[in-house]
DNA sequence: CCGACTAATGACAGCGCTGTCATATCGAAC
DNA sequence: GTTCGATATGACAGCGCTGTCATTAGTCGG
């Protein structure tokens, strides 16, 4: 019925190691020992029984993904790209919800490392970018990729994929220029994103090099959700002087943001101007139409998928071996502007 | 380092295997072993080796989760019920995004069940709810749990966790009526939800209670998406003769038909009320909020998935037991009407 | 207090694979 | 045609657990 590494030996007319040493593309192994084996491996349409390797092998057919983000779309765009990459390579997932806040990341990462005896993590903000996480993945004698916004990577970019936040809004607020803005309201996401404090960045350096002044109450301090996208944009436009347009730190907070400008009879973008960052799929379902940036949350998965798989397959492999494996995986993405239907021209003064 | 089966039994000084017997709970070990066993257990922190006992024994522990649904608060809820299911029992979950639509269903479920030796699956719409899948799994000798709209059940209730979609759509249309309304625009679902024709079923039931005509020109065809709901309530409020509200089968579609209302510059709810289904977070996040029906998803996962987990660990318990394992766990729901802000007073003629 | 029976416990093999180490085979140099 | 030094292959144990079956301890009636 199931077909074992038996079956394929006997197939080939090999031992059960030889069987081994091909799928696991060890060497020594002569080429066309090798091709019977892996004839004998498709004709049987043979696949490893993975309980069986983490048991007998040193190595673990394991990776967890770690996640602590409330946004549904992003997380599920993350593990599916993730999935894609562990099928690829005959490796399972664990999924594992956490949260970053919680006193007991330590034990709880340390449990599942070595009670699970995971390969390898991936894992994504706001989780990849707290300390105490970092501190102890870094502890923990275990490969991992954090998915970060480019700033947190510290001294740590070997095992990074980093999204370059700043250059991002860099583009958005430019955008905005280019439309006549002068004075741009900002809406911040949580303080323990760094991406928050990216976009920020990217925000300010738009404005300086476009020799504007960058006006500390046009700042506000909020989270990346609607509800503080709802508020931080009343705040703005109630103010004396209200901005032409808002840059809200993500789609989220723009559809706050949006709700707002509704509440108060302001049209869009006619009379202001809203644009977001990330390009999740109500950004699509806002009315109107969110500008955004455009992240693709599933490729950046995919490709920490594959920096961590290669990074384990390469334990115990040569030097040169691991530095010619993790070639060729992009390691740094910059979301790219989306010119929807929020913003528009500068209303005439 | 790790602590294992030898561990326990040295401490507790018994064979291993009666350690065994003591932690899958198993008949034949004297209160007083039973209770030095789980002592040594408790002092060493011991957990099962998984990938061990997969290997070893004829039974599995690991559960499958498919599914096949664009949308992502969905599966995340789903997925985290699951999860914790899992959690409470020890097993691991498999995730396993599929297509119902492709194919190779059967193959893709049988090399899944056959190969990955799973011990159960949890299906959700529309994936649950396609024939070729459901013969399937049935042929498969497998546990599975269907997370169904109630009229799916077949004759397989003993298999499904039911939504009550019909129940709950009526309970949503009759809000409406008391609010004043006598003809409600109804914006069809996916064809192959079966969730479609049960929430139009009671959306019947109810117009027909209250003595009201059901008219087949207010009642259009689309699909569980954002578009199909812009394009569907522009059609409703371009005709002849609009409704004055209308009840979308999503929250998705919903926030389309306040899109399409939007463009129209019609006043929501002062000149057209409408309605959604699901209460997925963005039901919150529209202008005006959704007035819905709350659907636990989290829920419903977390029965399904300990519904397959008692029916997989009592495969080789006795008839008696697996009946008593099996009670307690809720197999029907349906849907709570969630007034918000979206549903109004019919407007005066 | 003894045999007959049942309940409790343990010894041992083996799940499908990998790691270690021994053996066999090959090629090149003499 | 040998010998040496690789390179290629195989035998075997064992990962941590469960299933089977043998063994031991306990219970009851007479």
């Amino acid at each position: 019925m199931k077909v074992t590494i038996n079956d394929v030996a006997a197939m080939a007319g090999v031992s059960i190691k030889t069987v081994s040493r091909v799928i696991n593309n060890e060497p020594s192994v002569r080429p066309a020992t090798r091709k019977k084996v892996m004839d004998a491996v498709a004709a049987l349409n043979y696949q490893p029984n993975l309980a069986a390797r983490n048991l007998a092998g040193t190595r673990s057919y394991t990776i967890a993904f770690i996640y602590d983000n409330p946004n549904a779309y992003y997380v599920i765009d993350m593990q599916n790209g993730i999935l894609e990459a562990c099928k690829a390579r005959g490796y399972e997932l664990l999924i594992h919800p956490s949260n970053s806040k919680s006193a007991s990341v330590h034990d709880e990462l340390k449990n599942l490392v070595e009670h699970s005896k995971v390969a390898g993590l991936v894992l994504t903000p706001p989780f990849s970018e707290t300390a105490a996480v970092i501190e102890t993945v870094k502890s923990l004698n275990v490969d991992y990729v954090r998915i970060v916004s480019a700033a947190a990577a510290h001294e740590d970019e070997e095992n990074c994929i980093q999204v370059d936040d700043s250059a991002a809004a860099y583009d958005i607020t430019q955008h905005l220029l280019q439309l006549g803005h002068k004075r741009i309201g900002f809406l911040c996401g949580g303080e323990e994103h760094v991406s928050t404090h990216g976009r920020l960045d990217g925000y300010r350096r738009a404005l300086q090099d476009a020799g504007l002044p960058i006006e500390d109450n046009l700042i506000l301090k909020g989270e990346y959700s609607f509800d503080s996208g709802v508020e931080g944009a009343k705040a703005l436009l109630q103010s004396d002087n209200p901005p032409s347009a808002i840059f809200a730190s993500n789609d989220e907070m723009a559809a706050g943001a949006l709700f707002a400008a509704r509440l108060m009879h302001i049209e869009i973008p006619q009379q202001l101007s809203i644009v977001g960052f990330e390009d999740s799929p109500f950004s699509r379902q806002t009315w109107p139409k969110l500008t955004t940036a455009h992240q693709p949350n599933n490729e950046i998965a995919k490709c920490a998928a594959a920096l961590v798989l290669s990074k384990a397959r390469s334990k115990g492999a040569t030097e040169n071996g691991k530095a010619s494996k993790e070639a060729g995986i992009q390691r740094e993405f910059t979301p790219s502007l989306v010119v929807r239907d929020s913003s528009g021209p500068a209303p005439k003064q």
